[in-house]
DNA sequence: GTCTATAGTGGGATAGAC
DNA sequence: GTCTATCCCACTATAGAC
């Protein structure tokens, strides 16, 4: 890994761990084991390396949840499987995290990336929803994109109730009470859904 | 307002707009229009004054959800009004956006009105539900503990969601989309919901 | 490309006068 | 109680040697 490469990682890393505001570039150097000359070099200054990380982050994001999402079988199912995919709860999401920083906020270049990135996941799964509907898995009732939205809040919100905690149960908690509410709007399970009342 | 007082109150909307690590002394002094003796004759430190901004914070908002959770009305009511009473989205919520700071989650004392804010919120919307339920309101199908994680989470979610955005219009739609699920649980409106798939 | 030296600014706090 | 002086260290970056 060359130099470049290494600093962008560790800036990825302390971006993940202690926001924008909580980084510092001497932080980034010694974690990436290269010197003030060496990062000044490559790159323009923390504005600029956080750019290379945060792009390269959302990319990664945005591939893995293109993995699960664009994957064949039942909509409900990738929805499902992507909500369970996550994993390393208590760290919180490496995207969403940067919605608190102020900093990242009023630069639109560091912005850009996290925006797209949500509007993106919440248009692919409500694309998702609508496949399941117009295949009859999902009543015509459910509405993909306020679904979609609450399904990705869900997640969102869910790391910062298991931080909150310092327990993953929360979110493991927010995650099947979603799932068990979409059940009524499966056609292959919502028989068995609250037929008793 | 008291000299102390105006340093807890502007200590609270610095840790709101920008976080622990983005707030300091100077800045939460001039924003008070208190001198550094003043601040360090009242409280021992940046974390001292945190303590005492944060749990206010957190008495608030413990406040204003009891007063609308605790109404009298139909449990879904009650929790819909909740979920639309959320103001200034686009600011986040105030004790949301702690559990995104390292040095608070790292300090016990800081870190407890967080957590007990949030098992409060979750464990009082499942009451709510519960009573629902027991009422015949919602369908015995419906389980209080997740779905009620599932509401907060949506709605920590929805202030991600809107704030990568840059606008309030995720968070409705989050908000809705929950709301809209859960209409397949309440026995008053069920009859209507996806019969016709 | 990487190193070291240097520099200005602000963070966070203490001391002692008033 | 509040003010000013002072302190040390970290932040972020530049300059120029190697």
């Amino acid at each position: 890994m060359t130099s470049a490469d290494r600093l962008i990682e560790s800036t990825r890393e302390l971006l993940w761990e202690r926001g924008y505001v909580g980084t510092s570039p001497r932080a980034i150097q010694q974690r990436a084991g290269a010197g003030q000359g060496s990062m000044y070099h490559h790159f323009a200054g923390k504005p600029d390396l956080a750019r290379a990380a945060i792009g390269r982050t959302a990319e990664e994001l945005r591939a893995t949840a293109e993995a699960l999402l664009g994957a064949p079988g039942p909509a409900l199912e990738r929805v499902a499987a992507y909500l369970h995919r996550e994993r390393d709860v208590l760290r919180g999401c490496p995207v969403g995290r940067l919605t608190q920083d102020p900093d990242v906020m009023a630069d639109a270049t560091l912005r850009e990336p996290v925006r797209e990135t949500f509007s993106w996941l919440a248009g692919r799964i409500a694309g998702v929803l609508r496949e399941g509907r117009d295949r009859g898995e999902l009543v015509p009732d459910l509405d993909p994109e306020s679904t979609a939205a609450t399904v990705v809040a869900t997640l969102q919100g869910g790391y910062v109730l298991a931080r909150a905690a310092g327990s993953a149960e929360l979110f493991d908690r927010a995650v099947a009470g979603v799932l068990h509410l979409l059940t009524a709007y499966d056609t292959s399970t919502r028989r068995e859904v609250g037929r008793d009342s």
